[in-house]
RNA sequence: GGCGUCGUAGCUCAGCUGGUAGAGCAGAGGACUGAAAAUCCUUGUGUCACUGGUUCAAUUCCAGUCGAUGCCA
């Protein structure tokens, strides 16, 4: 890799640090464009809830990746990957550097250092492994493990019924063991990467969180929720913010008791973005507020100076 | 003012007839390869309101003080 070699800025940080309009900042002087990777702002009809770039901010910088597939879509890491490697290339055909932005590790993982090629779902197959887990429980799952992939069975949490179905999907689909076929190598990108995360203190973090969420509630996420709730068993309405609304559309709690547990799952979503994002070394830790910090960057001063 | 009830972990509360305490929620930490805003794992010491008394021993019994609350006036 050397200085020619142009440049992918990540945006990472738990949801509310301010990464969308950090990001903004950063695009416009850097005067490039964003690729987002947010797993659920993919879908335009969740605009509200996924506190989604709004049409002002979208109107500042080119965004990619935000509000292009439906609900229906079925989407996943790997096409993430293959499309946003295509739009880089052609990003970098007149840009030297791109800013990806988004609280979805895996995605920017996968965009940053690639994934194993393992085959997508199968339906069929998928189907039968949630009825084994619904009627044999997970010890059935655990046992044909083992006789299948030892290996994985000693690596993988065994008490997580998803990740036990993808593997037993993968070893059914190919008739090899899922183990075999990861190797969890780096790919080598045509671009070099920095990676910054955005971090506020826990308590103010979380002040911004529940503000958010009232605000969502003031901006309709009640009747954006609503007009979704025949469709609440895709997987994309698996989504905080949306299911514990549902959950009161079905009568089970109070209007109330929902808004407060939406707040709950989105401070512990946080959390989890920081577990994971913390664990990788390479990320530059920033306040939000210190835009000036980043610009005097290496990476970014030789941009800026020419 | 009188009578009663209550005062235990950040919150809601359990603690039978005395042996220094435990649940749910919140919170904290972690894992993570096509569901990832998903999925899963681990994690509970606090002057038992305060001050005295009884007792080998008091969160538990007794008295008083303070606070909360209900009914009566």
């Amino acid at each position: 890799m050397t200085s020619d070699d142009p440049l992918l800025v990540v945006v990472a940080g738990p949801t509310a640090v301010g990464k969308t309009s950090f990001a903004i900042d950063l695009a416009r002087r850097l005067s490039t464009e964003i690729i987002s990777a947010d797993s659920r702002q993919f879908y335009q009809e969740m605009k509200i809830g996924t506190a989604a770039p709004t049409t002002v901010e979208l109107s500042q910088v080119k965004h990619h990746f935000v509000h292009q597939l439906s609900i229906g879509d079925s989407y996943n890491v790997s096409r993430f990957e293959e499309e946003v490697l295509g739009q880089l290339e052609k990003l970098f055909t007149t840009h030297r550097v791109v800013v990806m932005t988004g609280g979805s590790g895996l995605y920017i993982n996968a965009v940053c250092h690639g994934i194993d090629l393992l085959p997508d779902p199968d339906p069929v197959i998928r189907e039968a492994l949630k009825d084994m887990l619904a009627t044999s429980g997970i010890a059935a799952l655990q046992q044909e493990l083992r006789n299948v992939d030892p290996l994985y069975a000693l690596q993988v949490d065994m008490a997580n019924p998803a990740r036990l179905m993808r593997a037993l999907e993968v070893c059914r689909m190919t008739g090899v063991p899922y183990s075999s076929l990861r190797s969890n190598k780096p790919r080598k990108r045509p671009f070099r990467t920095v990676k910054l995360g955005l971090e506020l203190p826990r308590e103010l973090l979380y002040r911004n969180i529940n503000h958010r969420v009232d605000a969502m509630m003031e901006a309709g996420l009640f009747e954006e929720a609503l007009a979704l709730y025949p469709n609440r068993h895709l997987n994309a309405l698996n989504t905080v913010g949306y299911r514990e609304l549902f959950d009161h559309f079905e009568g089970l709690v109070s209007l109330e008791f929902a808004v407060t547990k939406i707040k709950v799952n989105t401070r512990r979503y946080a959390k989890r973005q920081l577990t994971w994002f913390k664990k990788d070394r390479e990320y530059l830790w920033f306040s939000p507020e210190d835009m000036s910090g980043v610009m005097a960057l290496p990476e970014l001063m030789e941009l800026t100076a020419k």
